[in-house]
DNA sequence: GAATTTTCTTAATAATTCTTAATAATCGTT
DNA sequence: AACGATTATTAAGAATTATTAAGAAAATTC
């Protein structure tokens, strides 16, 4: 991982230089915008840690210029603790906001964990975007449902709905509890309409309805799969 | 977006809820880490604030404890603004460490910031001109459209609405919301424009129009690519 | 300016969700 | 075990929303 280190002040780049070092990174130096835009343009960089104030094209103005082009993480690094000039850099398209003086320590871990959002990227939600229950195979991913292999389809009410219960096994939720989670709203009094997506749901995915295999019945409480 | 706020104060809770609602994110509230981890089962969470000294599970174990099943970004709330603990939370998978008390605007920038990186994903390189979506490649410098390596002929209407749902994925988007951004004008009432359109674009993508695999409807609301 | 392509309109059809009501199962009480 | 009360299941259909087909209107191309 290549890390580009910008600031005018040579001492502090060198310096943390050495801790990126220390822990396995490669370092490239720059000592103001022009500089770092030059050293960007032709090589790989993975993270930026920029400082803001320099001479000849300033932190802000280089964090927009490479913004521009480029969607590298960037720490931005400055002697003002200033609430505004936070908001200002991280509006500008910065990943961080370091004041210094600065312990090597937190910057070394703020770096890390910038550089993990890169490389286990991808992987944003859940780590596996499949449910299985026994022959009942949910994908999460593109909202299928298998059941021992073959396709089931479902309208996307009943799919939230088994989801939600796949989710939380053995978890009992009460037709009040499902209404809260997949229509985002009290459940209206009399109301029969879980009970009719349960039914559907279940001529859908039980081999014999009667004697429900995945979505079962907790009398006088709600549903649960187990 | 879904902004989880951790907290056993409740009174901090309401009141980053209040910041965050206004730059129209959807909240969702808990008091503990347990809290916490139920509605993270139960609801699609785009980023949580989690504070670390909390009653029955503290903020750093709860961290871990989510961490091995979902990626979703974290900023750590702390009063303790030793470096020794930035470090330690950082280091468990947190995102981002903010110290109590903060400035909420900051706090909403920091928000804004990681959940930049989340919705601008895939491109960590060049801002390309592309995006790819298993099969299908867009093109957004000379307005191309490939699927599976074959060109498809997309007229420019159908490729001005494919274009604006492929750059914002998971997004929901109404037939108004997208006759606003493609035409800049209102709906007229009783339209069947956008439907008509939709259609169109799914026979020329989509191998069976009637599974979309790309382009799929979110019932009462709209349409989608995810 | 004729031919072609693209866009929009209309209307019929299909799918999904919700409501209602009748029936069946379960539970606690006697 | 019989009873009424409660809760669940089921069926049928109404209301809503989406899909589709066909053709008219507008724009573009040659």
């Amino acid at each position: 991982m290549n890390v580009l280190i910008v600031d005018d002040d040579r001492e502090i780049v060198d310096s943390i230089a050495i801790f990126l070092s220390g822990e396995g990174y490669k370092t490239l130096k720059a000592y103001d915008g022009i500089e770092a835009l030059d050293i960007l343009s032709e090589n790989e960089v993975h993270l930026i840690i920029l400082d803001i104030m320099m001479p000849r094209l300033d932190g802000i103005k280089t964090l927009m210029k490479l913004r521009e082009s480029k969607n590298v993480p960037v720490i931005l690094l400055s002697a003002k603790s200033e609430d505004a000039d936070k908001i200002l850099g991280l509006t500008a398209g910065a990943d961080d906001y370091v004041t210094k003086p600065f312990n090597p320590s937190e910057l070394v871990a703020r770096v890390k964990s910038q550089l993990r959002r890169y490389t286990t990227l991808g992987s944003m939600e859940k780590k596996s975007g499949e449910i299985v229950i026994d022959g009942l195979h949910i994908n999460t991913e593109n909202k299928t449902v298998t059941l021992d292999g073959e396709d089931i389809r479902l309208t996307p009410m009943e799919y939230r709905i088994l989801e939600l219960l796949a989710k939380n096994r053995k978890r009992v939720f009460s037709a009040d509890d499902i209404y809260r989670n997949v229509w985002n709203e009290a459940t209206v009094v009399g109301d029969n309409t879980i009970a009719v997506h349960v039914r559907h749901i279940r001529e859908k995915i039980e081999i014999n309805p009667k004697e429900p295999k995945y979505l079962k019945v907790v009398w006088g409480i709600g549903y649960k799969i187990d």
